[in-house]
DNA sequence: CCGAAAGGTGCAGTCAGTGCAAAGTTGCGC
DNA sequence: GCGCAACTTTGCACTGACTGCACCTTTCGG
């Protein structure tokens, strides 16, 4: 199904292109880097880098919005009596669990290369911002609201938002010597727990 | 102090700017709008439009990270006795009435441009964030902890920023007839409550 | 009124990103 | 195997954001 020659030329030439794109701006920084010898050293045309990625910051990112729009699906998906909360957590272990199943260095260095550039950052925040659109929407269905009439969806889904992302830079934080499930799941605790200051 | 002719002419060049960005955005889209037409219509050359503004968006955007880093310091202002979430929902009261405090058509006209435009929603998010990085060293410091060993601080830094966003747009949604400060208020009672799935 | 400091501007250049049309590949029915 | 249709890659030309530099104009303090 999705084993024709195009379809994994296709994939293999966009991993090569996103993970030069990190390996050169990591050594070189985000400005040192041109689309140019990003596509060079992936061995395509400049011309067919922006048939892979809109921006040079997508490639470096490497992240589509159609992955991490899943999660609203999967949060639609889960049984009716589970919370809005519980559903969301147990999304996001789901998802923290894939994470961590992908080859070993990528994660890592996607996260150090962007935490080095705010310009990154924002791109990854919205990434993350159209995903929490969509599940906003899944939320208010949930709840029998909608998103215009009430706080509760937007809130909720931008709130999942920062629990996977403080769990990422917690993650980078650590070193990578932590579980990133474990990380998400103790934001959850935080956040559920409606912030306390914690003991010391 | 701050009226100095030079001080004041800057800042009326910049406001200049800033609203001439957000009309013609409003009129044309992002996309229709150089910053040629910007600065042309503002009165000064292209090269002084950048001496104001280090990119197109932050010009539309036109909220400057000293102006949001300040809630960092109003935090750290606070009298200690007050919890990390008592002292930011102070501090988010007086910034909210602030805000509806200045020209009545400036906000309201920002929020309508940028939520059209998923660039600069990222752009809004990216000063938010360099804001947050000021507050959760605070937050640390109030604390006993710090931002690489615990997730408190990043954490609530962040869902501090959500608070404002989802009351902003839920101030938008409602078309600006509710109150701002109201709508804050009404996010921190679902954050501080663990997010309850609200009664429908 | 003058000299120093700061802001405004023109110029030339780099690089991201796009539309278009001409190759080059792949898939598929025969 | 063959050849046509569909898809991908690529080169080219172009727009527009952004920068460094050098020069001019304005403001400020004495």
């Amino acid at each position: 199904m999705t084993s024709g020659l195009r379809e994994r030329k296709k994939l293999a030439t966009r991993l090569a292109l996103h993970q030069t794109a990190l390996q050169l701006v990591a050594e070189r920084g985000l400005d040192g880097v041109s689309v140019d010898d990003i596509a060079g050293r992936a061995g395509v045309s400049p011309r067919t880098f922006f048939n892979y990625f809109p921006t040079k910051d997508d490639a470096v990112v490497g992240i589509d919005a159609s992955a991490v729009g899943q999660a609203a699906e999967r949060f639609a998906a889960r049984p009716a009596h589970e919370s809005p909360v519980e559903a969301l957590r147990a999304v996001h272990a789901q998802q923290a669990a894939e994470m961590a199943g992908e080859p070993e260095t990528l994660w890592p260095l996607r996260l150090r290369v962007i935490d080095e550039h705010p310009v990154l950052i924002a791109r990854l925040h919205a990434v993350f911002g159209s995903a929490e659109r969509a599940l906003a929407e899944a939320i208010a269905v949930r709840t029998g609201t909608t998103v215009g009439a009430d706080l509760y969806p937007t809130l909720l889904a931008a709130v999942s938002g920062v629990a996977v992302r403080a769990a990422l830079h917690a993650w980078l934080a650590s070193d990578f010597t932590e579980s990133l499930p474990a990380l998400v799941d103790e934001a959850w605790d935080v956040l559920a727990a409606g912030l306390p200051a914690p003991r010391p």
